[in-house]
DNA sequence: TGCTGCGCACTCT
DNA sequence: AGAGTGCGCAGCA
């Protein structure tokens, strides 16, 4: 963990040399630290290294020399242009097919070629010879450094994430960390350089890098399209977990995180290791059940190396929404339909249900006024009921279809989930989509991710649809270890057990009063209005913290350092043993 | 000598 | 047109 003060100073430094329009490079930085605190130019250097790894500051190569980046900044920067680029997502294909660069402005493809920060990312895979000559010259340790975590990362996977990537593709299985793709097409100098970076995994030939929009949008909407995270705990096959692993790490990703490799799969399962078979997780087997998941199709080996899930529905999806086309452009990215989930009804054949899920329900509001309904209708949370689902979520998903003129009643104890009010072509338009549901024990299975009916799920009382945050709390765990339970009693919620001890069971609401009762209850609406749950507050490094929630800096400091690095540390304490 | 500000060019969306 | 980046130069301490 980089110190703190040299962690401001070195911010501080690289944010300065970019108003006065000078290039952060290391010497500026390490000579401006030294000129305004003093320091060590070695130490600074040291520290900067920590940084990268950590993620907080961006090493980039722009224009064929090294420069850093004030990682907060750029990745706020990225998302914008990812909104941006979804905006017009099918134009910005069109030229990306042409010349393999993405819709994406300097910084982010900067971005792309980032000296990756954290867990095992090839790092200097992406880097250029110029580079590691330039870190030669600077003494050479950093590439020592850099070659450990290269042959750490000899399983590294790097999904696509919200523009922070690398361009790198690392040879999973040899562990051998070769340039392929654009990189290895890259050549020294500004224009050169600029021109093979690409989004990474969009690199691909059509049919993929349509794949990868779906994926974007996917991760766009993750909280609604990323049930899986939570059926983790219930599958207790490792590919299944696998699976949904990365769907997981795909959400957090989106937000401009570190490329998920290896480390982070682990980490994650880890973290559900306690929920599910108890099974002792290493490396290797991930990585052999990895390759299996690969090989059935179920993830996704990009050209480039990255891992994702496989949505080939999706495509047929943005097909659909691009066919819609009569949304506003605001809104028409959030439309991503999910693969058909099953919903397997007690004692009853699968039901396939074609899931539309919008970026949000506050967006999607608009877009119900469309003339062709995305039936969003049954949510993918909607359909899993069980403790994976999201309280909030299905409270948002109610509101989305009231708003949508579009009933939607969720009804425990077997009753049913159905829908009413819906035009003869809109259930047309989702043939498979369940009607009813019986309740009890319904199963949901996320992509092949199949919940055993024995699970029980409980307290799936009535939800009316609700506005607001957790105003329709079904119960948010049902896993083996969930110690949460809530009750509706009247309408009121009752909480019956704390869940206080295990982080990853919190739902949004009780990261929320968490927060709440640590004493920052502004805060705490931030990590509410986030939806940030307890897996997800797991999953969140410093700069999700500091600028992903728009709260304030100094509360946002000790939130992190004194409660969600704490949290974290708590409970990926044995990564060591996976890693 | 070193730091700073900024005009300007370049590249991209 | 606008944004992001940074080279190169002038002014200043």
């Amino acid at each position: 963990m980089s110190e703190p003060r040299y962690r401001e100073w070195i911010l501080e430094t690289i944010d300065s040399l970019r108003s006065r329009k000078a290039r952060p490079d290391l010497e500026r930085i390490c000579r401006m630290v030294r000129r305004r605190h003093g320091s060590d130019p070695d130490r600074t250097r040291a520290e900067l290294e920590k940084l990268i790894q950590e993620q907080t500051v961006l090493k980039v190569n722009y224009k064929g020399s090294v420069s850093y980046r004030n990682a907060a900044k750029v990745q706020r920067k990225c998302r914008r242009k990812v909104e941006q680029a979804e905006r017009s997502k099918h134009a910005a294909f069109d030229n990306a097919k042409n010349d393999n660069i993405s819709a994406r402005s300097p910084a982010d493809r900067e971005a792309l070629e980032l000296t990756p920060c954290r867990g095992p990312s090839p790092s200097s895979c992406s880097r250029s010879a110029e580079e590691k000559r330039e870190e030669e010259d600077d003494g050479g340790e950093e590439e020592e450094e850099e070659e450990e975590e290269e042959a750490a990362a000899a399983a590294a996977v790097s999904p696509a994430t919200g523009g922070i990537s690398s361009l790198t593709s690392c040879d999973g299985r040899n562990g051998s960390c070769d340039v392929s793709g654009p990189a290895a097409g890259r050549v020294e100098g500004r224009e050169d350089t600029r021109s093979v970076l690409g989004h990474a995994s969009c690199d691909l030939p059509e049919p993929e890098r349509r794949t990868c929009t779906s994926a974007r949008n996917n991760k766009q909407h993750a909280p609604q399209v990323r049930a899986a995270e939570g059926s983790v705990r219930a599958v207790a096959d490792l590919g299944d977990r696998l699976v949904a692993a990365v769907w997981s790490l795909t959400e957090r990703n989106n937000r401009g995180h570190a490329p998920l490799g290896l480390k982070e799969i682990l980490g994650y399962l880890g973290t559900q290791a306690a929920h599910a078979d108890g099974e002792k997780l290493t490396r290797h087997r991930v990585k052999v059940v990895l390759e299996r998941e690969i090989e059935k199709g179920r993830l996704r080996r990009t050209r480039l190396g990255h891992i994702t899930e496989n949505i080939k529905e999706e495509e047929s999806m943005e097909v659909e929404c691009k066919e819609d086309g009569k949304m506003d452009e605001e809104e028409a990215e959030p439309l991503t339909q999910l693969e058909p989930q099953t919903i397997k009804p007690e004692g009853e054949a699968e039901v396939k249900v074609h899931v539309h899920a919008p970026l949000s329900a506050g967006v999607e509001v608009k877009a119900c006024g469309g003339s062709v309904p995305h039936t969003p209708v049954i949510m993918e949370e909607e359909l899993q009921p069980s403790p994976l689902t999201s309280p909030s979520k299905l409270s948002s998903a109610h509101q989305e279809a009231e708003q949508c003129g579009t009933e939607v009643e969720m009804v425990a104890q077997g009753e049913s989930i159905h829908t009413e009010s819906l035009t003869q072509d809109q259930r047309e338009a989702i043939p498979d989509q369940v009607q009813t549901l019986t309740q009890d024990e319904l199963v949901a299975v996320s992509d092949g991710v199949t919940i055993p009916p024995s699970i029980p799920i409980k307290n799936y009382s009535v939800c009316k649809a609700e506005v607001g945050v957790s105003s329709c709390l079904l119960t948010p765990s049902a896993s083996p270890g969930a110690a949460e339970e809530r009750g509706m009693n009247g309408g009121v919620f009752v909480k019956s057990e704390s869940s206080i001890t295990n982080p990853v069971d919190w739902t949004v609401a009780d990261v929320a009063s968490y927060f709440t009762a640590a004493g920052f209850p502004e805060q705490a609406l931030a990590f509410r209005m986030q939806e940030i749950d307890g897996k997800s507050l797991l999953l969140m490094q410093r700069n999700d913290v500091l600028t992903g929630l728009s709260i304030r800096l100094g509360p946002a400091l000790k939130i992190y350092e004194r409660h969600v690095k704490v949290l974290q540390r708590t409970h990926f304490q044995d990564d060591e043993a996976f890693c």
